[in-house]
DNA sequence: GTCTATATCGCGATAGAC
DNA sequence: GTCTATCGCGATATAGAC
């Protein structure tokens, strides 16, 4: 019989522990980043002991590849890609970069994660190359394909057009809430998509 | 008689030491993140001793929020502000955004900068503050009366076309140079302008 | 497989000579 | 004002018992 869930009974399965040493490792990094982060807290924010972490890791290095490349494939990828894309063009376009938005927005785990991201893309170049081949490339690949299916729209560049729209986006959350900009230049999200959404349907008149 | 320049002899005026220390800490900041950095290297690469640093900084910290500010509004806050702004909105706005996106795609210290007040922004949110208050509000402002002196463009929303702009530009700079994109999905800066200009100029039709 | 205890090192910051 | 030498701490990583 083999055991399925962690919480079951006060012993832990080893992927149990594997399992709590990535959320531990989850707040350490992304709350102080790569040198920031200690791994004694590592170990006591998971309960265990350190001895344990670095018998599953090898060293400081191969927790946090291991960490940020299981948060890029199974936590953040999804921003773009699992939003529904058919139908008409300015009903399917404005919802898409509305929820898009609105979870960049208030997902603080991945405003946390991109800043991490940012932080250490020189240290580690391989992992911010990985976010742009597994998770940049892949979304406009989607989002350029039904712009693509939509010639109506009359886009001249549909790729430059969605690295306007992603960018937009990103540079929006990060001005207001990586930066504080909410409490100094506040604005609604919605203007944002308004605008967006006027620059995407300007060939359709 | 002052003495007028450091390189003038030898010894090393107080100023000049202090504008040594700057420059150690630049290097040393910019390349390692806050707590990545050390104040030994900081101290080594200025050609003085730690003691020498403490005695001019109460503490890393202090030495920190000094350079931070310092590069804030000596060195990188002409990215928008400097370019000349009058003339027929279709030239003028094609040249500001050109030389700024060629500026920001160019210039790696200005880059790292970002990279480490994004990093940062968390332990020290005066200075990420202090960013939005200083360059991005003046650098929106100025713009914007550009174009709101400019009512032929018909520009329904000028504050969100202005995030629009910069964004696309910071973000395609960030991709492309922090993140490596060059190097995966490469894209010719030219594309991105001429998309933008697309879009600011919709309503001249 | 997991723990406690420890080795070793580099860090930020300072004391005291000059 | 600047230096050398050092203190005390917390960091990564491991040895060895169970």
């Amino acid at each position: 019989m083999v055991r399925t869930k962690a919480s079951e009974s006060e012993r832990e399965s080893t992927v149990g522990k594997i399992d709590k040493i990535f959320q531990g490792a989850m707040q350490e990094f992304l709350a102080h980043g790569y040198a920031g982060a200690s791994m004694d807290r590592v170990a006591s924010q998971a309960g265990v002991s350190k001895a344990t972490v670095y018998s599953h890791f090898k060293d400081k290095e191969g927790l946090f590849k291991a960490l940020i490349h299981q948060l890029a494939t199974e936590k953040f990828q999804n921003t773009f890609a699992t939003l529904p894309l058919d139908g008409e063009p300015a009903v399917v376009l404005r919802t898409v970069i509305t929820k898009a938005l609105d979870k960049m927005m208030s997902d603080t785990q991945h405003q946390a994660f991109l800043r991490v991201l940012i932080a250490e893309s020189g240290r580690f170049p391989e992992l911010a190359k990985a976010w742009i081949q597994d998770i940049m490339t892949p979304t406009i690949e989607i989002f350029g394909e039904y712009l693509d299916r939509h010639p109506e729209l009359n886009i001249p560049d549909t790729e430059a057009t969605i690295r306007i729209v992603i960018g937009s986006m990103v540079h929006f959350m990060m001005t207001q809430e990586i930066f504080y900009g909410k409490e100094i230049m506040p604005m609604e999200s919605d203007r944002m998509v308004d605008c967006l959404m006027h620059h995407l349907l300007r060939g359709m008149d």
